[in-house]
DNA sequence: GTGAAAGCGCTAACAT
DNA sequence: ATGTTAGCGCTTTCAC
């Protein structure tokens, strides 16, 4: 930048009009990348307008246009490690295509007005990215929205009865390769700590951890199951109340990372050793994965991809392409660590 | 035109005025909070305004009042805890005082004109909140935005040679609760990995250490330093460096949870006990904390608490209270748990 | 205390 | 291909 980096001057396209000898609203048309316009024109403007440094003001635009450039980004909760990868995801997607995120984050105030509702109301974003860990009480006004025909894209989070345009993770695969990884191992009894029962993913992981107990012909048992809330305390006292219940098994699969690592402490502290008596898989791969001890073997998922591809969909809808609603299925990846080995004989137990 | 349903609220101020008996601009007066409305007329036309759900346009408010109620939100790391805190903090205290937040990451684009920059030349908000992982080279830029007197605070992030408000941790103190925990269970050669030498807490922390020391009349060691970058991996690696390099120690002290983890498994691969062997202290205090193995001692920031104070200076200096730019300081405390224990006689050593 | 008039900076029909 | 004429919905003077 030159002399002309201070922003002091309050340009607005007459005065680049008028630099260029133009009227203003050729200007406009350049600013919109308007098709006619004289290549020779275009430049000259262009030219001016790099020279300026002039920017358009945002709020005039959006007032005239009655678009914003702008997404709604709808989350409860940041510190989830799979909603940030996403949102950085998303993110950087998003500015690639010329639009902004605007928080509107719904903590805190569940039985307040939606966030989404005013951030629409008040014409302040053009779309909404919801990136919510579960269903909840505003699935009416969702409901509502999408009757409205405001886009509206979700990461993972499904609405019953509603035609949502959703990029998911394919975690029935994912439940499958976690089991898979375990049974390739020997293992045949094998516990699963799952999220919560309201979660789609939830049941997603579950089912493919039926289907590779079925290839292998392995019938389910229900006293295997220890449900969590994904947090590492959650994880740790069902692992524990896995023990307790005296149930055998010699693997763990753990729907993801962080009641993975909770897990592994019971299991520790119980004096079992992972992976020599039980064996524990997790899903994630959180950077916390690589380093619990020992190692955790997980599902890794395309977050920052989910991220990015929602952004984009939710910028074709809005843009007028792809007008049905639709489901996108990302694939995992195992991460393979040490916190998976061959079974053992003999079952280990706590008593 | 995808967007061409037809939206029930479409609602303006006149039509507000017209229900109430009154002209726009006294509505726009009520929306304001002028004093100079007749209480009985206030009351009625906000009446009106909550009977029709009535919501201002905030772009045809922005570009008349050249106001957005918007604050930018600059980060590069949305996987980073502290920073991720930080921002549920603000958030809440924004949303609390009529402010939202929009996206300015800088993630990728380092050399490209600064998410700032252009957040404030579209005049798509008021002021900036800098939660940044350290100073960049465009910190040349921010010397022009505070020069021109553009709002900014920042957390945790000093510029050499500019008057910032700052919300920070009183990390210099936490080092040294970190390093007096050591100390008080008769540790003496205490070890420290350190994050990048450009952050200031890093420098912050390392001085409260040295503090701590120098009041039990032990002399610091330079080869008792070792340099991580913040990640798992790092402090994998400065704890392998630490002890194959043979210097003695009985404790070591991480400048976050993420090395003092990493830290961690490096001391158990070199089959040394934490904390018979060798105690560790991390900080941050991250949910992963407590499920370390062992549960780590760390110090804990109040993150969330400097986002909202952020966002409180910012917004202050905003609506023109508060002029001076100053720095403040929070206290952390410790997390006491299990991963220090009693110095032991002899050093623990790799060979 | 309230109303009238005048834009804010831009986009969007219409013209030509 | 370019200029003309209207607003977008609100905040602000300024009258009264």
């Amino acid at each position: 930048m030159g002399g002309n980096s201070s922003r002091k001057r309050k340009l607005t396209i007459l005065h680049v009009a008028r630099e260029a000898g133009v009227s203003y609203q050729t200007v406009s048309r350049v600013l919109n990348d308007r098709p006619d316009v004289a290549p020779a024109t275009r430049d000259r403007v262009q030219a001016i307008i790099s020279r300026l440094g002039f920017q358009p003001n945002a709020s005039a635009r959006s007032l005239a246009s009655k678009r914003t450039h702008t997404l709604g980004l709808i989350t409860a909760d940041f510190s989830d490690y799979f909603f940030t990868q996403v949102i950085v995801g998303a993110e950087l997607e998003a500015r690639a295509h010329g639009y902004r995120f605007m928080l509107g984050s719904t903590e805190r105030n569940p039985q307040d007005e939606p966030a989404y509702l005013h951030l629409l109301a008040e014409r302040h974003v053009d779309g909404i990215l919801l990136a919510q860990p579960g269903a909840h009480s505003e699935s009416q006004v969702l409901h509502e929205l999408l009757n409205e025909g405001v886009p509206v894209v979700t990461t993972a989070y499904y609405l019953a009865g509603a035609s949502l345009t959703v990029v998911d993770i394919d975690n029935i695969d994912g439940g499958y390769q976690a089991a898979k990884c375990l049974l390739d191992y020997g293992h045949r009894e094998i516990a699963v700590i799952t999220g919560p029962a309201s979660w789609k993913s939830v049941s997603d992981r579950a089912a493919g951890y039926l289907r590779a107990l079925h290839e292998s012909g392995i019938e389910p048992r229900a006293e295997l199951y220890a449900a969590g809330d994904w947090s590492y305390q959650s994880g740790y006292e069902a692992a524990q109340a896995l023990l307790e219940h005296g149930c055998s098994f010699t693997a763990i699969f753990a729907q993801n990372d962080q009641m993975a690592i909770g897990a592994l402490r019971a299991l520790r502290e119980a004096g079992l050793r992972v992976p020599r008596d039980v064996s524990v898989v997790g899903y994630d791969d959180i950077p916390a994965a690589a380093y619990a001890d020992p190692p955790l073997t997980t599902i890794r998922q395309p977050m920052r991809e989910a991220g990015a591809l929602a952004a984009r969909l939710l910028i074709d809808a809005i843009e007028g392409r792809s007008a049905q609603p639709h489901d996108v299925l990302l694939r995992t990846e195992l991460a393979h660590r040490e916190s998976c080995g061959k079974a053992r004989k003999v079952t280990p137990r706590k008593q």
